[in-house]
DNA sequence: CTGAAAGCGCTAACAC
DNA sequence: GTGTTAGCGCTTTCAG
């Protein structure tokens, strides 16, 4: 049988309000021998108070659920393990949640999470708009949510952590515009998705800026995927035989690492050598053992700040604290690996 | 607010008992017109019962705790999508906990998960004997628990999954002998861990079935991390200089991948061609995208799986069910990968 | 077919 | 200094 209040209570012969306070170090007013003779008892048999009845009382329950798409991505995980650490240092547990970005798993994990314990929640999934509806439920009822990378379509004042996408793939199109490159393919993440069209906006916003004239078949649409990535560049490259010398592709900007490398693939296939006879760049900068070749030129994500950022965000919201700012943006910086040559 | 079991019951004009026993769909003796007009209600306020008030109740939270050293780790990662994904299905949260192989975290993690909502545990820690105490206090109160890879001392009955570390280790000695090695170095993991001290032994029986003396100096002992595999094999390839010709080292099998990667570093940086030159085994099989380099001949571990059938243990110990195995070993493979060669 | 009442383990007014 | 009481939201006998 698990031990509860009140049988320490009856074996200490005092009251289970006596026994709550000493649990609650709230002891002001409580004799040093009854106290003493109460935290002995507690220890002897292992009592731990239940939370569950606890968050039946206070409402709540020192819990937030982490609604993500897969932990396996390591993106995810590194954010994961940044919200569990500061969560943790504020004695909050954490609920994981993989979604693998399917609408209904996501909605089935709402609905726990409202239900079960869990104060406030944590969102990041690729995501189209559609869901809006249910967040507006949520609030309504002003549950504390924070947002990553997540974005929502006419809650702007919602809170949330998010990168700037379109700064940093400015920034690292300027670095392949800065070694010469002229004619740069885009091979984009799923346009539904919001990062992945503030990718391709960076890319618009550099050629612009360097004069360089927007071609259309430059471009060509990717999923995030390494297969995506590959097939993506085997097209490309068919494409490049009917280019004319002075069009040949010089330079491939992938919108995430995964496409990169898959891309990269096709390339070592086809017996180019990077960066000598073409260059290419990523996003996300993945973390991998320092011995793996090849190496990417990309862009950084912060992505276990992030997750203590976000955690930190939830925890002020959950305590009714003032936000400093509603939504923070990181900047973005490039991570030269040396996969971008000049020309 | 928050609307509750009684708000619906009020607006209804029935009695809590009839609303609850809708929610629960134990609609037998209920009209059906009543039934429809709560549901219904129940749906226009978007009403969730609080699982809160139910574990009261039932004394069950629907909640598991999963206790692993850090999610970034891939290992990790990957089991805990499968614990994840086989707890949904049956309706269970999981918490995540990242000890860092930490005792003092550990401990806390229990306390924490003890009192607050967690039918049962799942833990996986890298792990000495110290802590069997804190065991014996949970399976004196018969808290529901499953051991993944995890060693306790004087407790061979505890319910758990586990790889087959010594047989893996020894298939894959068996393989580099087979390609006619006879001086392979081992890179041991940490000794305290129960693993790596079985993965020792798998190399020492794949020697003493072919009949290979055994050299002391050719075991030396890492620590599982990257850093720790390049140092050991910096220090194995100062001690070759001093071998005999026919006592030169041609193969080396590390107790896991990210030494070996540290070892590759080594050989590469020596000049030495795998596996031309040297041959190399690891053990995990840590998955990387097809493009990288190099490759590693070494032992797949079917993390995904073990955290399919860890949950699937505890579900059963939660529900008081007779466990078909108590313990379950998993059998292990080689994976060609092309670092061994020839001698 | 439906409801009243008790109670899960704990906290928080309010007494004494 | 300490105890009494009510009640958090729900399930579950037991009555009708």
């Amino acid at each position: 049988m698990k031990v509860t209040i009140k049988d320490i209570a009856r074996l200490c012969d005092v009251s289970v309000t006596t026994v709550s306070r000493v649990i609650n170090h709230k002891t002001d007013n409580i004799g040093a021998k009854t106290v003493e003779r109460i935290e002995k008892k507690i220890a002897e048999l292992g009592y731990t108070p239940s939370n569950v009845a606890r968050s039946m009382i206070t409402g709540r329950s020192h819990t937030v659920g982490l609604i993500i798409p897969d932990v396996r991505n390591p993106f995810f995980s590194e954010l994961a393990r940044g919200v569990e650490d500061y969560m943790n240092e504020h004695q909050y547990g954490v609920f994981l949640c993989n979604t693998d970005s399917s609408l209904e798993k996501e909605k089935q994990y709402i609905d726990l999470l409202k239900g079960r314990v869990s104060d406030g929640m944590l969102f990041t999934t690729q995501n189209r708009f559609e869901f809006s509806h249910y967040f507006h439920e949520l609030i309504q009822n002003e549950y504390p949510i924070v947002l990553i990378e997540r974005y929502l379509e006419g809650v702007d004042t919602f809170p949330g952590v998010y990168f700037d996408n379109r700064g940093g793939a400015k920034k690292i199109c300027d670095f392949i515009i800065s070694k010469g490159h002229k004619n740069i393919a885009c091979i984009t993440g799923p346009l539904e998705t919001t990062n992945a069209k503030m990718r391709l906006d960076g890319y618009l916003d550099a050629l612009k800026e360097a004069a360089i004239p927007y071609d259309e078949s430059l471009v060509i649409h990717g999923t995030y995927r390494y297969q995506s990535g590959y097939d993506c560049m085997k097209t490309l490259l068919e494409q490049n035989e009917r280019r004319g010398e002075d069009k040949k592709i010089t330079a491939i900007f992938a919108s995430n690492d995964m496409m990169a490398y898959g891309a990269y693939k096709v390339l070592e296939e086809a017996g180019l050598v990077v960066p000598r006879d073409i260059s290419i760049a990523g996003f996300d900068n993945i973390k991998f053992p320092d011995i793996f070749k090849p190496k990417l030129t990309t862009v950084e994500l912060p992505a276990y700040d992030m997750g203590k950022r976000a955690a930190e965000m939830l925890i002020r919201l959950m305590r009714k604290e003032e936000l400093e700012e509603v939504t923070y943006e990181y900047p973005l910086e490039v991570v030269d690996k040396g996969s971008v040559g000049r020309v």
